[in-house]
DNA sequence: GCCGTTTTCGGCCCGACTGTTTTCAGTCG
């Protein structure tokens, strides 16, 4: 018996044959159920393998008697039976041409039955042969279509898609330039950058203008942006230097508040937000509010005003996921800031991989306002070169006392040390060093590939440690570059929640680790969590900005959050106050 | 395939665009 599939692998599964069922000609109901059994997995905050076992997976939303039997037979078997079927009658090539703009999985369908087709390299052949046009439904337009498609590389890989700090940087920048022109009144980016996802594909930007025309052939201009076209007066589409693709629309001031609410999402709020309005005889799109009753349509300026017409309470853009924001009870949580932050308790310097001394990051902390800091660099074991040996801990202790001294108490630095978990699930530093110093923040940064058993017993022996106050990025993930690490998420939560040690979101722009989902349950798990940098060099420190949207999107609150507290309560939850 | 202030069947968000087509299905966001 091998280890049960991870929560991400059975969403996999499901989006797999979510995807397989489609180009079967199943109803599009029966695959959006797919898909959303598919979010469900993704989104669950236990291990859905144990929730089978219970028998009790179908209290998961969206998963129900059938897709139980599905993940059961996924657990015995290591296969979904309809999958295994599906694959052998639809080559894997027909997803791969989907991913081509104006080949959906009906048309795919319709050229593998009438003409074989079952690959990318086929459909060019047909395509330069031009035999597509034999096909009903298909024209010389789409044969056209599809070799330049294929020429630029468009179906070999999923869409691009671009960190969130990335994004964000040049959007602001973007927003900032149109709103200073002169024909521009509101302008405000939508869409997932708004909503501070991990990653964004493109950037959408919602404005009014007393001069429409003049706003949208604005986009061209920007020094941003490599090139623009404006379609008609309202809407400009262009390109960013890094290949980053920016829609403005200009809308009616009246109308703002509907188009701005349409386009910040995510897909998953709007159609539980227009599924919720449904049911009160109100039909939602982003023109605005139809009434069955009165058969009249309500315009909002504000998207204030269209949480309040369906009776909603407002979620912040980051909330809106369809994660129980649109919920009867939901209370709008006042979400913790950048500014509620009072230390930061992770960071390098020179001892280890970092560019600036311990001074120097002092000071830049104290010029960022902290209250207090810790220092953590590798620790014995790092393995990449730059570690730091237990006697050069000692002195490291040393220097932090005379930056303190230096520094006259205008804030408080910590010697720390970021110590690696042994596989064993000890730290690299034996105890005695490890009491002296003021703070030990510990992390996985070896031995990645353990089975998930292994790797939670690891953990969690560091969780229940002495002398380890936190966990650092927690699951080890990089946003689309590393997944997580296999690990038994809950139980490291309880472990963490019972010991009072810290878990950690890592706010290195491809961290982001503790992620969303998984911090919000740490939360409810009663864990305290830590707002972090990991700066590698004094600029880095506004990096918690991104730990900060995570965290926003976790629905944590300032209370949450240790390094919100004031030094003296801060120093408190810290294990060696306890002892 | 799921689900219930429409409760065990019959619904399941909304609109624009596209290319191919004489009225629209499929795709996309």
């Amino acid at each position: 018996m091998t280890s049960d599939p991870s929560n991400l692998q059975i969403a996999a599964a499901f989006d797999e044959l979510a995807d397989l069922y489609e180009l079967d000609g199943a109803i599009v109901h029966r695959v959006l159920a797919y898909r959303g059994a598919a979010k469900a997995a993704r989104e669950a905050t236990v291990s859905i393998a144990a929730l089978t076992r219970q028998g009790t997976v179908t209290s998961l939303p969206g998963i129900g008697k059938t897709l139980e039997e599905k993940i059961v037979a996924l657990l015995d078997t290591g296969e979904i039976p309809a999958a295994v079927k599906l694959r052998a009658k639809y080559p894997a090539g027909l997803l791969e041409m989907t991913r081509l703009p104006g080949l959906g999985p009906k048309r795919a369908r319709r050229l593998f039955d009438e003409l074989g087709i079952e690959s990318l390299a086929m459909l060019r052949a047909a395509a330069e042969q031009q035999k597509l046009r034999d096909v009903k439904g298909f024209g010389a337009k789409f044969e056209q279509s599809v070799l330049s498609s294929i020429d630029a590389g468009i179906g070999e890989r999923p869409a691009q898609r671009v960190l969130l700090h990335r994004a964000l940087t040049a959007g602001e920048q973007i927003v900032a330039a149109l709103r200073a022109h002169p024909a521009a009144e509101r302008v405000e980016l939508a869409g997932s950058a708004r909503r501070q996802a991990d990653s964004v594909k493109d950037l959408d930007i919602i404005a009014t203008a007393s001069d429409p025309g003049a706003l949208v052939r604005a986009l061209a201009d920007l020094e941003l942006i490599e090139s623009a076209s404006a379609p008609n007066e309202n809407a400009a589409r262009g390109r960013t230097h890094t290949g980053l693709p920016v829609d403005l629309r200009v809308v009616a001031p009246e109308n703002f508040g509907n188009l701005l609410q349409h386009f910040t999402g995510s897909a998953a709020h709007n159609v539980a937000l227009r599924e919720a309005a449904v049911r009160r005889g109100l039909h939602v799109s982003e023109y605005g509010i139809l009434d069955d009753a009165t058969g009249e349509t309500l315009r909002c300026a504000t998207e204030e005003e269209v949480y309040e017409r369906l009776g909603l309470t407002y979620p912040e853009p980051e909330l809106r996921e369809d994660r129980g924001e649109l919920a009867p009870g939901f209370v709008a949580p006042r979400l913790v800031t950048v500014e509620d932050l009072r230390g930061d308790l992770h960071m390098h310097t020179t001892a280890s991989d970092g560019r600036n001394t311990i001074e120097e990051m002092a000071r830049a902390a104290l010029a960022h306002g902290y209250e207090y800091i810790a220092i953590t660099d590798h620790s014995a074991t790092h393995g990449f070169g730059d570690h730091v040996t237990p006697d050069e801990l000692m002195r490291q202790i040393e220097r932090v006392a005379d930056v303190n001294e230096r520094l006259g108490g205008a804030i408080r630095v910590l010697a720390g040390t970021e110590t690696n978990i042994l596989p064993s699930g000890a730290p690299d530093y034996d105890d005695e060093l490890l009491a002296q110093l003021d703070w030990v923040i510990a992390s996985v940064h070896t031995s990645f590939g353990m089975p998930a058993e292994e790797m939670t017993k690891r953990m969690v022996a560091a969780i229940e440690h002495p002398w380890i106050d936190a966990i650092g990025h927690p699951t080890g993930r990089k946003i689309s570059s590393r997944q997580p690490y296999a690990l038994d998420v809950d139980a490291v939560i309880d472990a963490a929640a019972r010991s009072g040690t810290m878990l950690e979101i890592n706010s290195a722009p491809d961290r982001r680790d503790l992620n969303d989902v998984h911090a919000r349950a740490a939360v409810e798990g009663g864990v305290t969590l830590l707002i972090d940098s990991d700066a590698h060099g004094a600029e880095r420190l506004e990096h918690v900005r991104w730990g900060v949207a995570t965290a926003r999107r976790a629905w944590v609150e300032p209370a949450h959050v240790a390094n919100t507290r004031p030094w003296p309560q801060f120093a408190a939850l810290r294990k060696r106050a306890r002892k």
